[in-house]
DNA sequence: AGAAAAAATGAATGAGTATTCATTCACAGT
DNA sequence: ACTGTGAATGAATACTCATTCATTTTTTCT
């Protein structure tokens, strides 16, 4: 039988291209086992490399935790970036598009989600995690602030304020985001979609109709 | 020294008077340490008694972790059922008490919320964990779509479904919950009732204004 | 090709932790 | 007081897992 070759990186790789495969094969076994069940054997082995192979790249397990977050983090800006900047320049269809790929099926994956909520679970305890998650969402929340703030007076908007309304929504996607989580079986993007318009509709009437 | 006695159980107790205990201190040691920083020496010390009164009670660790996170659920209800209860009966005074019940000061606790994130942290790799809280998510997002049933009917509120509000809603608190684990220093409560309060005054006006 | 450097291995180590269990303790019934 | 029973203890056990490091493999440089 032929050996189980999938894509593997050669025997040797730079030290970025070694550390990302880690990175990445610590997000499989966060989403497979947990915060809890995820072991420096098994990374390396999901990895396919040997025992102490995280050690060597990433000298500690915390530190391999910490940059698997961070790899995260900037992972999900960097599509973040992309959908507002591919988007039209009206701030409606900014805001639209940001909604939309808050609900799009490469971010609401049950093993991505599972990571972000691992680590969440644990940014009480650990200041650092808490720390790299809050600059993130600061400024995804300044983002869609400033466009609802732009909306609001574009349509002379009363009894709102953006920062109401960037609450609303970036809450709204992350509670969207722990449904699909917890109700994999009857979660439903349209369903999700659907509560998010219901939100835009009805505060912003003059412009999502 | 006096010794340290803060308001102990007698030396021996009931099962489920000690079974309660124990529960509880486990939520104050992943409120603290979380998830993975829980032990079961911690959690015996900080209920002020032996190594291995846990296994006494409960077999096992993971035992442990899962009537924690059934008694954490129940205790929510609990709360739920009494907002619920005492609401004018009106399905919109309902809504609103409901909507208040989740912002209060006693379920916005960073402790607490660090308790249901870590959870919901391994729900994806632990099933039962999933089970429970899916069970008594359905049943709260059941209540709540039914009272925007009721409301739209009412208003005669076109555009929109009981379900999609109560996704919009119960994944708005879910995400303020987010928030306040996120950023505790600028979170605010006001702000988190003005998010809420947006929706409902926007998609129900006739309800609420 | 040969030497030096870098990368990777995987067996060994030891700290930490869940679990067990023989012993001690507290109390209710007699 | 005495005894039986269930609760609690805490030292011992067994095991898991992060980390180390001597050795091997691969690459780079001359």
């Amino acid at each position: 039988m032929a050996p189980v070759q999938t894509a593997k990186l050669p025997r040797t790789a730079t030290r970025e291209k070694r550390r990302q495969q880690l990175i990445d094969a610590t997000m499989k076994c966060i989403g497979r086992k947990g915060l809890t069940g995820t072991t420096l054997s098994e990374v390396a082995s999901e990895a396919g490399l040997s025992q102490g192979i995280v050690n060597l790249h990433f000298e500690s397990k915390d530190n391999l935790l910490t940059e698997t977050l961070r790899s995260l983090a900037n992972e999900y800006k960097t599509q973040f970036d992309k959908a507002l900047q591919r988007s039209d320049p009206r701030p409606a269809d900014k805001l639209l598009a940001l909604m939309e790929h808050d609900l799009r099926p490469s971010i609401c994956d049950r093993r991505k989600l599972a990571v972000w909520f691992a680590f969440w679970g644990e940014v009480k305890s650990r200041p650092t995690y808490r720390k790299i998650c809050d600059e993130y969402d600061r400024y995804y929340d300044d983002v869609v602030a400033d466009l609802c703030d732009q909306i609001i007076e574009e349509g002379n908007y009363e009894d709102i304020t953006g920062s109401a309304a960037a609450e609303a929504l970036t809450s709204m996607t992350n509670g969207l985001w722990l449904s699909c989580l917890l109700s994999p079986q009857t979660w439903d993007r349209q369903l999700a979609k659907d509560a998010v318009d219901s939100y835009l509709r009805n505060v912003f009437p003059k412009h999502f109709s």
